[in-house]
DNA sequence: TTGTAGGCGTTATCAA
DNA sequence: TTGATAACGCCTACAA
């Protein structure tokens, strides 16, 4: 495999004008420059990205940290990510962490041993190991980006949709069809994030209307009589904070012959395919996830190349409707 | 950032000695192994995969290359592979070429460039570009997996479930359920793929019964006049070899009111969630997408090594029974 | 505008 | 069992 020292003897050049010509925007003279081009051409040139990382102390590579990939929700955000950084000439790794062996620390080891540039987290740090993998990555003083949900950490960059915002729009679809005795059906969504949507709820009902909240269990797909526990209440409008959780409350309401739409409305929060394929289609507030990973490999690729960057991007929620409100 | 030699200065040895000890089964004698195991410790040594990789001429990442990942088909053969590949310590690239600015011969040279220790396809290679691509891979030697189909092209490592058995599966399924009428609903789907299906149709039925085939035009979700060809010809069990027409089948049989199972089975190819959260759940023939991941992987990872590996392997569909058949 | 020389952190080949 | 030395391929002062 021919090396730049390679290009440079073929050329008749010192491998520092090669690096030159290649890597800035110093000039060369004409003629160099074509002997150069030849030479590359000639010897099918291949440059040694692992030597130049080495050199330089850094890489191109960006790491992406989820629970795992074969889930719409990472998947949309990742692909936001990948097409962001591609289009920036940096490569993606993506590791999962779901159940495996590997924790939070160790993670981090490989991360540090294999130079990369910058970690996106999508999704973690939901219990008591917390505050520490925190603290450990900003010791550290990587680029990184939490892409996700505002979690109560400053210091820390964070991407994540406006969550009263989605409340608000969510009470205000569902009041706008008529509904006024709402629920909102969550899965053990942790105390600050959860505030969020009735924060909302109360802005939409001028402070009215206090939702039913429902919490699903650790493991279900529902909350425990969850039908029967809507109807005692007189709930004609859900705001399911789960997508697939939405869907099951669809079925789960068919099968007790309780009209979607009329009897009960269902909204779902995020609008991936399954929305989109259920029976019926979900209307959904959208968190633009997309979107997300977008902004939070910008944000990244913005701390790499060391310019000041906003600290916390929050985005904007979407209605889309459907046939289920 | 302490490197090998800062750990060898501070245990009184030569980076050759500590070198050996992290990397190798040579014996170093107990009191230098404590000496350096405390250095290693007191200046938290990180040791330098970038170097490592320059020095070895080779690393220990491996590239899935796929249209999109926020897609389930593609998402679970890639948590198969990252599961795996974590467990061998090797590390995830995943490049996404859907419509993007990136042709295969760009990343070939990324690939290159970066000193990929293999890659893995999936999904690629469907149009003219396909022996070009295949060939300039093939020249340059590296450990490569198509993680698919079967491709008519010898010296490509391959992993695809036995489309033929999936075939046959699928309709003696529809048979055994008194379903006689059969017919295969394809988006596209290449010759010799499709003719796989048909062989194993042909294998359920002792020849006696061809499926009628119908095809899902470019950019459509369902082939044209689908359900009333399908009444037309009087189909009581439909094989939709797409998991998403196969829901979208479902919807407009609903909306036709034609009951799903009685007056026509459905039957999907592929067992994502999207099959059990649509309404009916989707019966199907589950093509074992994770283990196509992992088995893509073992044989990466085969190669890497070394070792003889079997070049062509070839998964076990298996019959998922839900509620459209 | 170009070249020389040294080193990034590691491992391989010797020799001790 | 250990160490000295030389690479791996590239970049970057500094010098010319």
């Amino acid at each position: 495999m021919a090396t730049l020292k390679d290009i440079a003897k073929h050329a008749n050049v010192s491998a520092c004008t090669v690096s030159r010509y290649l890597n800035s925007n110093i000039v060369v003279k004409k003629t160099t420059e074509a002997r150069i081009q030849q030479a590359i051409k000639e010897l099918g040139y291949i440059p040694n990205v692992v030597a130049k990382a080495l050199k330089r102390n850094e890489t191109s590579n960006v790491a992406v940290i989820l629970p795992k990939i074969n889930n719409l929700y990472y998947s949309e955000i990742t692909s936001g990510i990948s097409q962001t950084l591609s289009s920036h000439h940096y490569n993606l790794f993506v590791y999962e962490v779901d159940n495996q062996n590997m924790n939070e620390e160790d993670i981090l080891q490989l991360m540090r041993e294999n130079m990369i540039a910058g970690i996106i987290f999508i999704g973690l740090f939901s219990d008591k190991s917390f505050q520490e993998s925190i603290q450990s990555v900003l010791e550290w003083e990587i680029p990184v980006v939490y892409a996700n949900r505002c979690i109560p950490y400053k210091g820390f960059p964070l991407v994540y949709p406006d969550l009263v915002k989605a409340g608000k729009l969510g009470a205000e679809h569902l009041f706008s069809k008529g509904k006024s005795k709402l629920a909102i059906v969550h899965k053990h969504l942790p105390n600050p994030l959860l505030d969020y949507f009735i924060e909302g709820f109360r802005q939409a009902g001028d402070g009215a209307c206090e939702p039913v909240i429902m919490v699903i269990e650790e493991g279900r797909d529902l909350p425990d009589n969850c039908v029967s526990t809507l109807l005692e209440n007189k709930i004609d409008g859900v705001f399911v904070l789960n997508e697939l959780s939405a869907i099951y409350l669809t079925k789960a309401l068919n099968k007790s012959d309780i009209r979607i739409v009329q009897d009960m409305a269902v909204l779902s929060l995020g609008n991936s395919l399954m929305s989109e394929i259920s029976t019926p289609e979900l209307s959904c507030v959208d968190l633009q996830n997309r979107e997300l990973g977008v902004r939070s490999a910008e944000m990244i690729l913005g701390q790499i190349r060391k310019q000041e960057i906003e600290p916390v991007t929050v985005l904007e929620p979407l209605i889309i409707e459907r046939n289920s409100t």
